[in-house]
DNA sequence: TTATATCCATAGAGTTTCTCTATCGCTGCC
DNA sequence: GGCAGCGATAGAGAAACTCTATGGATATAA
């Protein structure tokens, strides 16, 4: 009564080379295995599926009309099952991630790009989006990996590894804030300050490094975007901060950067996954990729 | 590495029903059952499809993307094999047919009406075609059966019961051979006579019956159709001679038939079949049936 | 016509796979 | 902290599968 996958495989291979000797060899098999095959598919349907004489085997008008749509449902049986091989042997898939927009275009794509030179099969949809868009596509499982800032912790978000931030100044290349030998809270407080806008998490970081370091400066501008502010910092408007990780957007050839030598100029970056959920292969080697390049991509890395 | 067909089944239950448990039970198989063949699915594709947490079975992102593709697979091969059981259980089918002109229009109607009386879901496909064309349909294998006239006698041919199919006179009422007692071919001689055209079968069954009878009767007209023949009757130009098989045809309230009582006056008549081929059990059964009422249909049997 | 070769069916043995019962381990709840 | 519920595991028994060897039937060739 129970089909096995094999029977309908048999019959295909049976019917299309019209020789029991000839499917069996093309199929690996003995030639009674063949038939014992197909005599419990025909017991199974009831029904005979072939006319054999010592001499021919042909199809009954049953088999020949089952043959053109057993064989398509096979295939894409076999298909279906082939893919999910593919995507577990980390030969293809799609990487999900949402990232917040700095990393979105700052290291990501530099990242996708290595990556992808390494897995040709790997695509990738990324999403750039505010922080709490990034736990809540985490959490509804849109997405696989989610790269953030902030200290993340949920007991339904899982940390695969946390690392540093750590921020640079970008100046015209005139500036003479180029010739300090090390570049403090002091030192650009004395200059006139690009900001990122109030509830972005580069405003905070530095409002609070400032403020830890007994300073408060006026922003001479405010911005909300980072290429807003690398904009005002080219029309000399003055210096902003951005982090290090988004050196790809402020690499221009008028614009010099520098980091800054001081520990609170810097914040937290969390690679995260949704907890006890398994990762798709490809997501997972991303994920394993981006740790073994965190160095580069980070400045520093925590504990 | 071998996929049965009830994995992907026990794969699709338990993501559907969210437990291993609930699943078990509408498989009516043991819960140990589930795990085995989920793990072993997921041992020959390499990858995670559940999430498994004692509280709580969740679909990985790989199960989730081949979830609803596998089912419509499964579906699909399901509603064959179904399928295939109702053809082979008789209950529904198509039954492919040739037969000759007079037996398509004249009996098989009624047959076949009463046959999906017994089996509704018999459907027919119904070629009136000359006695060669029945030959070639069904050595091609267009049609499984052939209702044809003439002693059919060759190696790749099987006649599954064979007749005889007796003529009858056809005259309006009101004419003077509707008082003789028997109808002979003496008879019949006195009368001007519609005769079908030359190389029908049945101007070949009735030259040789006269001839054998030492008469040669000039026809008064002749025709091709029956049809035609008939209303040559009706306009009173003459008798005709019809086989009896056809009485549906010439059952008009103007004419009368009666058989005629000259043995020579019938047409051999066979149910043929393609030798070494399996019937479709539906026609196989519609075959026993024509069998079964041969003598309701045609005059008379041969051994 | 007879001999032969080819092809599919069958039988029996050995192996693999499957399914069951019994039981364990883990998590969430009262 | 004990209890209930759920899935995983182990081991035994049963079923299915595949193999080799062999039989029966037919078309080809001598």
């Amino acid at each position: 009564m129970d089909i096995n996958v094999r029977q309908p495989r048999s019959f295909v291979a049976v019917a299309k080379l019209g020789s029991f000797t000839q499917a069996a060899a093309a199929l690996h098999v003995s030639q009674p295995t063949l038939s014992v095959q197909i005599r419990r598919l025909e017991e199974s349907l009831g029904l005979w599926l072939f006319d054999r004489n010592p001499r021919s085997v042909a199809l009954t008008r049953m088999g020949r009309e089952l043959l053109p749509a057993l064989e398509r449902t096979l295939q894409d049986l076999e298909s279906l099952l082939s893919d999910a091989r593919d995507v577990a042997s980390e030969r293809r898939g799609v990487v999900r991630i949402a990232a917040l927009p700095s990393f979105a275009a700052g290291i990501l794509p530099d990242v996708i790009g290595g990556f992808r030179g390494q897995n040709p099969g790997a695509s990738f949809a990324l999403k750039d989006v505010i922080a709490s868009r990034v736990l809540a596509l985490i959490r509804s499982e849109e997405v696989d990996l989610g790269l953030t800032g902030g200290d993340v912790s949920f007991p339904d978000i899982e940390t695969i590894f946390a690392a540093r931030d750590e921020m640079s100044v970008v100046y015209p290349e005139s500036h003479p804030i180029g010739t300090q030998r090390r570049i403090t809270a002091c030192v650009l407080a004395k200059y006139p300050l690009v900001m990122m806008d109030q509830g972005t998490s580069v405003r905070a970081v530095t409002d609070l490094a400032f403020n830890r370091a007994g300073l408060l400066p006026a922003p001479a501008s405010e911005a909300t975007y980072m290429m807003t502010a690398i904009g005002m910092v080219r029309a000399g408007i003055g210096l902003t901060i951005l982090p290090t990780s988004a050196r790809e957007i402020f690499a221009e050839p008028s614009l010099r950067s520098r980091k800054i030598s001081d520990n609170n100029f810097a914040r937290p970056v969390a690679l995260i996954k949704k907890a006890h959920r398994t990762l798709p292969p490809l997501s997972r080697l991303f994920a394993e990729f981006l740790q073994a390049n965190r160095r580069g991509l980070f400045a520093g890395n925590r504990p």
